[in-house]
DNA sequence: ATATATGCAAAACTTTTGCATACAA
DNA sequence: TTGTATGCAAAAGTTTTGCATATAT
């Protein structure tokens, strides 16, 4: 699949229209508007932070089912990070493979991009096929720590 | 430290008395509840599975506050896998060091321990340090798919 | 004895849903 | 035109909290 340096797919515009068409969706004013604020953000987006950007034009629940739509039609994928709401983020074949640093101190969850590192989880998962009989399709990886600027805050 | 053959702490129970002291929490009969059905576990539970176990003698709320208090305690963590709710487990230096298999089917979390890879996730955390100034403490990896059940069913 | 934990009820917060209206294709 | 999406309000599900009482140490 062709990608861009950075890894993002090309044609991303592209291709969600067609997942959108391929799930019977339209594109409407706050489609629109929710996933030009996704495709802007560099991290995963709770439905709070997304509100705050699209602002009042695109009610709380009108917000929610855009969301879910957008799951459905596998444009974003749903993350939880133990923080008692949900975060989402562009799913995987849309944007970068990549894994996430979460910082204990202020909460802030950055993307990061893994090399070499893929291929072992890869074949990880192979192997886990073989002694479990689980088929692993994929898999998540995040580091919890401090942030660069907390840990200056620290010390 | 000290772990059994298949990887878990011993002198599982001191430890958890000397951690619930350290935070200036008793020995409850809803503790001893909660703590023993946590221990009897194979997989993170939810907090509705725990009220299953534990039954009517705990009311939802004082469950809660349980819970709470012992992950104040670094007895259980919580974690969340994308369900709308959390789950909880003893916490890493309590139980061997492990991951999860998610299965995108029937909903069952199983637990997993790698063994060499482990080494090369706290290679790639040290590596992280140099290259992002973010100082991982620790880390969580899960894989997705179908469990060996629900291949079976589908096939 | 005294600080901590519980039980109950009420509320807060996140997310979902029913239904009439508005809109995209 | 026709099926899909929206907006509003109401509700459902999960989790938290205030306060009086009970309990562990």
């Amino acid at each position: 699949m062709a990608t861009s340096a950075h890894g993002r797919r090309l044609d991303l515009d592209g291709e969600i229209d067609r997942r959108l068409a391929r799930s019977g969706q339209r594109w409407t004013r706050g489609r629109h508007a929710v996933v030009d604020a996704m495709k802007r953000s560099v991290a995963p987006m709770s439905v709070t932070e997304l509100q705050a950007i699209v602002g009042d034009a695109v009610p709380l629940s009108s917000l929610y089912r855009i969301i879910s739509d957008l799951v459905d039609a596998k444009v974003f994928i749903k993350l939880e990070f133990a923080e008692g709401f949900a975060r989402f983020e562009l799913d995987e074949e849309l944007a970068a493979h990549h894994h996430h640093l979460v910082c204990h101190a202020c909460g802030v969850v950055a993307d990061l991009e893994l090399g070499d590192l893929e291929v072992t989880l890869d074949t990880t998962a192979a192997a886990i096929v073989r002694t479990t009989g689980f088929v692993a399709q994929s898999h998540r990886l995040d580091f919890f720590g401090l942030c660069r600027n907390c840990v200056s805050i620290a010390s």
